[in-house]
RNA sequence: GCUCCCAUCGUCUAGAGGCCCAGGACACAGCCCUCUCAAGGCUGGUACGAGGGUUCGAAUCCCUCUGGGAGCGCCA
């Protein structure tokens, strides 16, 4: 569907995965398949099965009551002349002697008994090829010199395998590679929050922080848990891949991507914060204070929506406090302290961090109390809540007349 | 059921016969740092699925079992 072509080109792009050309849409290529299939049909190599669905689902009872594998028995090989009243579909003939070795990259050598093999439909009634066929053919034409999937696809490699030779061609490298699973350990779905890769982008990941994370699955470089995207391209080798499936493990994705938020610029992390904003219905397009939010923010979440989760009040009105941060840090003993606190910022010539932290320090050194004592009630004065960036850096970003502003009102609460 | 694949801490992994009474990371616990939260530092607990071999010596090689996964469509 166009919307499933849309999510993969999309999320491709967005996590930066480049290709040189393409891409190619297998329904546009319809009848390289079909006279693909004609050679076949032309050489003996397929044949037409009239086998009706009735036949073909009551052969498999009787094979799956002898405890046998179900498969298609060849029943129409030798058939001479047509079924009259059926369209045929078109079976691929397989070799029945001998064994196909898939010399994998990540597995070895892996061997198939011919006998394991039936022959598949490689078109339908109606006459449009099935995939295992058009994979076959797009390779062959295209030249691929690698085949790297996941490894669900290796029971389909010795038939496809087959159909290269009967091209007269020798297959490409084939690198099959673990599946995820779901933290559960059992196969990944929908179930596990698992639908796009877009979906990340939404939660807030960075497109180097999930690569990072998925790259590590099945892949390590010695002891090294973070990589840069060059890295990661330089160091990567196919041949390092493990043959184990892995189990997605949520707390070390966060820890990843913040790992990779911490290393990028705020200047960069600033245009994705935008739209994080955005979603919490906060429009900005002050690139300086949402990068200097950033820089602020960068260390204290573990994905870019987190940090607009944190960051709202340095973009609106801070509606009402938290309770419990208000009940003890914006009282009648911290009144005066506030009352103090404002009276020598307002007098600040220079609205910066080093003067903004001295002016605080000097507050509390005169109270006799510790940099905590004043610094915790102004951060519930001017955020609502109990948590933000080192206070100077906060009041420096909010601007002087925001914090004195926010800080008035703060003394009002105290009564 | 049949065929194929896989198997080191809860999870991601290092380990390609002695360097391993098994190393790193996430998570967890404690401590340090500290204006909050983080980040960072230090410390701690937890693993070679089982049984047989081979070898002077096995997490590493072989076999069996067990456990998990995938495939067996006129789906892709």
């Amino acid at each position: 569907t166009p919307e499933a072509v849309h999510a993969i080109v999309e999320g491709m792009k967005w996590l930066g995965l480049d290709h040189d050309e393409g891409p190619f849409y297998q329904t546009q290529r319809m009848g390289r398949y079909k006279e693909v299939i004609e050679q076949f049909l032309r050489e003996g190599k397929a044949y037409h099965c009239y086998c009706s669905k009735e036949e073909l689902d009551e052969m498999r009872a009787g094979q799956t009551a002898r405890k046998e594998k179900p498969r298609y028995d060849g029943r129409c090989r030798h058939r001479t002349a047509p079924a009259p009243g059926v369209t045929p579909v078109v079976r691929f003939r397989n070799p029945d002697e001998g064994s196909v070795v898939v010399d994998d990259v990540v597995h070895g050598p892996i061997t198939f008994d011919s006998g394991e093999l039936d022959d598949l439909i490689i078109a339908r009634s109606d006459g449009t090829p099935t995939y295992n066929f058009c994979v076959v053919v797009d390779d062959y034409d295209m030249q691929v010199t690698h085949v790297i999937r996941g490894d669900d696809h290796i029971n389909n490699t010795p038939r496809q395998i087959n159909m290269l030779r009967a091209l007269g061609v020798e297959p490409p490298l084939y690198a099959h590679v673990p599946m995820i699973l779901g933290p559960d350990g059992t196969k990944l779905s929908k179930r596990h929050g698992a639908v796009s890769v877009l979906q990340y982008r939404d939660d807030g990941f960075l497109p180097e922080g999930l690569l990072n994370y998925l790259g590590r699955l099945g892949w390590s470089y010695g002891d090294q848990e973070i990589f840069t995207l060059e890295e990661m391209t330089r160091l990567f080798d196919i041949h390092d891949v493990n043959k184990g499936a892995s189990a997605l493990n949520v707390d070390k994705m966060l820890w990843t991507n913040q790992q990779h938020m911490m290393r990028a610029t705020p200047e960069r992390l600033a245009t994705y914060l935008q739209p994080q904003l955005a979603m919490l219905g906060i429009q900005t397009d002050d690139l300086a204070k949402l990068a200097a939010v950033a820089k602020a923010q960068q260390e204290r979440a573990k994905t870019l929506k987190e940090m607009a989760g944190n960051s709202t009040f340095f973009f609106r009105e801070v509606v009402a406090y938290d309770e419990k941060a208000a009940k003890k840090n914006l009282t009648a003993e911290t009144a005066p302290l506030l009352k103090a606190a404002r009276d020598r910022l307002a007098a600040l010539e220079s609205w910066v961090a080093p003067r903004l932290h001295e002016t605080i320090q000097a507050v509390a050194a005169e109270a006799g109390a510790g940099l905590g004592k004043i610094a915790q009630p102004i951060r519930v004065a001017v955020s609502g809540g109990s948590v933000s960036p080192p206070i100077d850096v906060t009041l420096e970003i909010l601007g002087r007349e925001t914090t004195l502003q926010r800080l008035d009102r703060a003394i009002a609460h105290c009564g």
